[in-house]
DNA sequence: GTATCTGCAAATCATTTGCATTCTG
DNA sequence: CAGAATGCAAATGATTTGCAGATAC
């Protein structure tokens, strides 16, 4: 993978913000700085960055999907009326190995996701 | 919500396979009983059996939507070569109550997905 | 009879892709 | 120079929606 200016933007984008922006969002930001910028340019290097791991790719109950410029493992909590995605802070679940054992499959990862209102939205 | 020949032949099929099929696959499979059916009306009772909890939903890292039948609390594997979503035998894990507290949100459900490859797709 | 469904077809919208051009190493 | 990456525009494909007729209660 060689080094490219507008993938550089990108994890700058994403690793400066707790937003999970989808990539229309992402898009929308590096056309403040480059109104070159493609959409095209974006999806494909999401799909480079996710797949070698720089970047985590959140797929939700509701829109589109999002995206998480922190690699670290953590998992989500999803607002079902305003669809805004927030890290929790919870250690991760050991319970891949056991589902390897179990299930005789390889597990590389997962993904634990919870619904429900935020505080904001609790109220409505 | 009204009594529907089409509705009920969906909830049929769902319960009765563990292949997690997508909107585009039961409509397949209800064609073979009723080559009148539509598509839209598989997506407008998917969105209705889903919001009223007589279906789940799973949202995969891959294609498209995977709709499962059985609504009791369980977790999934999805195969990152084939796509097959199997469902896995683990006890819910029981964190929503704490998710609550310790982030002010209400708690709906949450959804847990590992990812690998499944026994068959292994050794590839 | 009215609200709820349905089939059909057209519309939407996120995402993907082909291609000619430009950049990186 | 060769392989990678980009911009642009067109294509794809899942999902949604408007509408007029059919069905449930």
């Amino acid at each position: 993978m060689n080094y490219s200016k507008q993938r550089e933007m990108m994890m700058r984008i994403l690793r400066s913000t707790k937003s999970h922006p989808t990539a229309q969002e992402i898009y929308a930001e590096m056309r403040k700085s480059d109104p070159k910028i493609s959409l095209g340019t974006v999806y494909r290097n999401l799909a480079l960055l996710t797949k070698n791991g720089s970047v985590m790719r959140i797929d939700t109950n509701h829109d589109s999907v999002h995206y998480d410029g922190c690699t670290d493992p953590h998992y989500h909590f999803i607002c079902d009326s305003c669809g805004k995605v927030y890290d929790l802070d919870i250690e991760p679940i050991a319970l891949d190995e056991r589902v390897e054992r179990e299930f005789d499959c390889t597990v590389t990862g997962h993904s634990l996701i919870f619904y429900g209102k935020c505080s904001s939205c609790k109220g409505m």
